[in-house]
DNA sequence: TTCGCAAGTTTGTTGCAACAAAATTGCGAC
DNA sequence: GTCGCAATTTTGTTGCAACAAACTTGCGAA
């Protein structure tokens, strides 16, 4: 049981043990840590995070109205469980979403950023090598929103982080595929040579054709466990 | 002093005193009733809800993991004062979000959609008339998420919302423009237009227009309170 | 064996009091 | 009169206990 109370008072700027409880549930959904469907009890909450019921409800609250998490039930929230609907859906506004960012982030294209966005990319392979399915996604999640920070629009960015958010758990959920078939290292690829040379329409098209595999990859999982 | 109790009792599906209060803030943030940097307490929350600390935090915690609401320093958080950068990024994404969700809804135009438009239309004309600015705001939303409803974007719609809620209480800063210029009303009828035509380029374009004309006035306002 | 109801258990909600930190006020010295 | 420090007030945070609603379990009757 990790202790939040030495992260809400030393560590990562958050001020109150609600916020560290907020932060460290959103990284596990990131990070897959729970899976689709799982019951998210205030109770459990405060437990695995060694606080109280307050900021463990806190947190709760704060993920369940950005849609992190879902009501599944007059007295129950889960994490969500993402049907083909969904799926396309949220792939549709990620596409204008992330479209827009990354073009806008191509004027700010630099050799310092493409060679940063390498760097984290043989971290992705590297992760995909060892079979680190976690490291990889989060590796991945690092190299979006690199590019998206760079045109300088927080809005913007905490709204695809939001996205980001809803489909992480699934995610988890096309495990070998992902590993397999390295669908990222192409478009990745493509985004880098985008960015070297300023080109939003390329920017663009590169990080609408990652969103859109991805988006095969998490349907055909989503078809696999519905038919379960 | 409204008892929210009761609401949440009979009226609006709020099951819980937390929920009915976040929604009264919500609507209350709509409408314009909070002015941008008026600061929100827990307390005078509770007071003004007629509820305890904890339904009025859990109210204030929502709007603000949402971006209704914005912390402006370590213990304090306020309707958020919008500046032009803020405007001008939070129009960008509106101009993709929005206009994804017309164009989306265009292939659902009907007969009747378009004349409820035209109801609503008229009611948004007759508070105009009648100086009900606040009443013209509303009715203005019910356009726009009317024709957003139609495309059956569920997760869409409420992104758009969320992004009204951040612009509303800044909407109230340009009265008198607003009423004097009647800057929808155009934009509106091509909308209408478009609809009955299930013309979905022609539609986004109608929205799109819509947006950067509230920009334009929203962008003048912002600049007169900077002066200030 | 199966169905249904009742008792017990789990779980979210709410109000509140104690605490800590920040802001404000007021008093006194210079 | 002004500046600075200390006391007071305001305000967010946290933990907790009481309550209510939903769910689960198990026993008994058909």
């Amino acid at each position: 049981m990790l202790d939040l109370k030495i992260a809400a008072g030393t560590g990562g700027q958050a001020a109150s043990l609600g916020d560290a409880a907020y932060r460290e549930m959103k990284e596990r959904l990131i990070r897959g840590k729970y899976r689709p469907g799982y019951k998210m009890t205030v109770r459990a909450v405060a437990e695995d995070l060694g606080v109280s019921s307050t900021p463990a409800r806190d947190a709760i609250n704060r993920l369940t109205s950005e849609g992190a998490l879902v009501y599944a039930g007059p007295k129950t929230v889960i994490v969500p469980v993402l049907g083909e609907q969904d799926l396309k859906e949220l792939t549709t506004i990620r596409i204008a979403l992330e479209g827009l960012a990354s073009e806008k982030a191509a004027p700010f294209g630099s050799e310092q950023h493409v060679e940063l966005l390498d760097e984290i990319q043989g971290r992705i392979n590297a992760a995909l090598d060892a079979g680190n399915y976690g490291e990889a996604l989060w590796h991945n999640k690092e190299f979006h929103f690199h590019v998206y920070e760079m045109a300088g629009l927080p809005h913007l960015v905490a709204m695809i982080e939001s996205l980001w958010l809803r489909v992480g758990p699934s995610l988890y959920n096309l495990y070998p595929e992902f590993a397999q078939e390295r669908y990222g290292v192409r478009n990745h690829q493509m985004a880098m040579e985008a960015l070297a040379e300023r080109d939003g329409a390329a920017l663009r098209a590169a990080f609408e054709n990652d969103i859109r595999d991805g988006y095969r990859l998490l349907r055909l999982a989503a078809r696999r466990s519905a038919r379960a």
